[in-house]
DNA sequence: TGGTCGCCGGGAAAATTTCCCGGTTCGCGC
DNA sequence: GCGCGAACCGGGAAATTTTCCCGGCGACCA
């Protein structure tokens, strides 16, 4: 008997996969967790054998949390189950320790074999994921260092927020040449529109940007 | 027997929704949507009486898609059950049509329960996100609640990333009508630049935001 | 000393955004 | 039914912004 600890900050998520391991005759879900202290707490309470992760939980990453577990818990294996198909969060998470990664998007029976195959020691990826972790382990150098320091700054600021001619105010340049610096970084960084400019930005930790938590404005 | 259709992308907790419902005597899942054509194929093809739609679909969103549901099938109710609990989500869900409103860390008795009051006609809304909502309408309405239904649409998938012909391709709509939409937003949200609209986005929870923590070092 | 690079900013061409228009559909009150 | 307003779609032209190209400056290095 399987001996699985569930980790998701979505109550009906959980009782969900609950009823699809529990249909299972060889595993049964001995723990659930909405947090990351609850599942520390019951890695150490309780004989496990499979944690399922999920990734993006409020506050603290399943990153963190699979960290947590295995400092913890020495016989336990980390199935990480996640709606994120960033190469960047496979590779992190494996980092942390994990020995599976499914996204949401998987089959039920994907979840299923993958618990008996992590159970068993093995690695487990979605056929998905590892075309993308593939792609980005050949191709992708970091983009932000083609930018020089002024461009670097500039982007920054604008990411921030502020409109172009407050930076130049700040920065005690004309207006025109912070303009031809954005222009630049556009270019440099091949993106179609300032969306997908800032989210990038975002993504290479450039700037902190404002959660659905902070919502009153 | 109450007859109900699951609109969510991600497989796995479509299945487990399933079994939670399937569970109940007096209901059953009759059918199951990935996107939202599929959902409107559905809705036309099947007998339904309640619509479980999650928001954030890849692609077109759950607003869309119950809007769609509703045009085409007369009988049924639509519950909306998402991740998300900001004002403008449920402001724009119930204008939208939906006659439920819950959030995934909800008990999985709220959905049952839920799911028996829409389709007897009466409005469900999680007593977290009922608080939530009253803030907002008390001290102000929510910028993003001036926004039209399709505004809000257009919004969200730029703020995804998409470049606007892609927008426009995705929504069998002119090029040119997501650049009025999107600048209608612009206006009524008065943001200087991109950036920071995208910011104003990300805050009120209209869109995922990549962490650094998504990029391999 | 000549070459390259980052940096600054002006000016004109190019692209985009904004603004305004007419048309359609839908829901609502009368 | 009928008028009314609102949302929606999209074209066209004006207005604005971005891009592109330019010259000039200082620093670094072979």
């Amino acid at each position: 008997m399987i001996r699985i600890l569930l980790l998701d900050d979505h109550n009906i998520v959980r009782s969900g996969y609950r009823r699809l391991i529990d249909a299972e005759p060889d595993m049964c879900v001995a723990a659930e967790a909405a947090t990351v202290d609850d599942a520390y707490a019951a890695a150490r309470d309780t004989a496990l054998d499979v944690a399922v992760v999920d990734l993006s939980l409020r506050g603290a990453s399943g990153i963190e949390a699979t960290r947590r577990i295995l400092a913890r818990s020495s016989g336990i294996r980390v199935l990480v189950l996640t709606m994120h198909d960033s190469p960047g969060f496979v590779t992190q998470a494996f980092r942390a320790g994990a020995m599976g990664y499914l996204t949401k998007s998987s089959d039920p029976g994907e979840l299923i074999g993958g618990i008996r195959q992590v159970a068993a020691g093995r690695r487990v990826l979605s056929a998905d994921v590892a075309q993308g972790v593939a792609n980005a382990a050949l191709e992708e150098d970091d983009l932000l260092s083609r930018l020089t320091p002024r461009e670097f700054e500039v982007l920054r600021m604008a990411a921030s927020g502020e409109s172009p001619p407050r930076i130049a105010l700040h920065m005690h340049l004309s207006h025109k040449t912070i303009l031809n610096h954005l222009s630049a970084v556009r270019q440099k960084l091949d993106t179609e529109t300032d969306f997908s400019l800032l989210r990038l930005a975002a993504r290479h930790g450039l700037v902190e940007l404002p959660t659905p938590s902070s919502v009153p404005c």
